[in-house]
DNA sequence: CGAATTTGACCTGCGC
DNA sequence: GCGCAGGTCAAATTCG
């Protein structure tokens, strides 16, 4: 994933990674339904490297070092890794504190770290619910180039060839309109989630809500397991992240359409503003219309 | 005034 | 062994 130890990546993951950061394309002339074939080829390879990232990401710490002084404990009786989730969402703009993602669960923050490729900084929470709850909760903001990479956007820069601009698209939001979050959950709560009747369901497909403060507004959980389920929209019975007294689904990843819109948006924004990709689309539009008429009519 | 948050210092693991 | 970066601690500060 990154360069500060995980070394241990499965081989798939430089693969798979490779049409992300490679070179772009031969800017042969082609057809649109060539770009089209090539831009879906190319979003097959992407969906291949986000699994590939998102395996990467959920393998566990333990496994990647094996520290020397820890060698010699007999495998059986370590404790069991803490549990570890992943949840990608976005936080309304209303939050006064966009960096607090917000759960069924109480949390108390006991520190943040300005960390190296981020100029956000990342806040860690631990669970204030019950004294003895070793859960806690990592919470940082997606950076734009982060969120790229993640989704489908370098897919779509590729084809709008603004990949090889050496700058980014001119127009930029403000940093403060990025409200894209990453939660790391870690461990299990050792307690009940406070009474269900709490909760109320009000639009299954879209959000739950919680009288007094909501559950993240949408979300991509991530779990650690080399499987993965994807599941649209959240279920009614759908629990908040790290519910592990539930049984929570192991490699799950929810999309709900709240958080699929999010992206589109950015996606739309990026698109609309880029002018060369604007130019090329009317450029391709006219050529495809000017192929549908006859030449012979007049 | 107590609880929650902030923030600089300190600790620890890892790569070189 | 050293330096760096992430994670945690705890005193200071803020807020209700």
């Amino acid at each position: 994933m990154d360069s500060n130890g995980e070394c241990s990546s499965p081989p798939t993951l430089s693969a798979a990674l490779l049409p992300l950061f490679g070179p772009p394309p031969e800017p042969l002339p082609e057809s649109l339904e060539d770009k089209l074939r090539r831009v879906s080829e190319e979003n097959r390879r992407l969906a291949a490297a986000l699994d590939a990232i998102l395996a990467d990401r959920s393998t566990p710490r333990a496994l990647a070092t094996s520290s020397p002084s820890r060698g010699n404990a007999v495998a059986a009786a370590e404790p069991p890794r803490p549990k570890v989730r992943t949840v990608c969402a976005r936080a309304e703009p209303s939050d006064a504190d966009a960096n607090h993602l917000r759960d069924c669960y109480q949390w108390r923050k006991y520190g943040q770290k300005v960390t190296r490729d981020n100029p956000y900084p990342r806040s860690y929470f631990r669970c204030a619910y019950a004294p003895s709850c070793p859960v806690k909760k990592k919470v940082k903001r997606l950076t734009r180039s982060e969120l790229q990479q993640l989704f489908f956007f370098p897919s779509v820069l590729l084809f709008s060839n603004a990949v090889k601009r050496r700058t980014p698209p001119q127009v930029q939001r403000s940093a403060d309109d990025n409200l894209m979050l990453v939660a790391t959950y870690e461990g299990e709560h050792n307690h009940e989630q406070r009474a269900q009747s709490e909760y109320v369901v009000t639009d299954a497909s879209t959000s739950l809500h919680q009288a007094g403060s909501s559950l993240p507004r949408s979300i991509i959980s991530i779990d650690s397991s080399g499987r993965k389920k994807i599941t649209i929209g959240l279920a009614a019975d759908q629990r908040p992240p790290a519910d592990s007294n539930a049984g929570a689904a192991v490699g799950e990843i929810i999309v709900t359409p709240e958080f699929r819109k999010a992206l589109v948006d950015e996606l739309v924004n990026l698109l609309t503003n880029d002018s060369e990709f604007v130019e090329k689309l009317a450029s391709a539009v006219a050529d495809r219309v000017m192929e549908r008429i006859p030449g012979h009519i007049f």
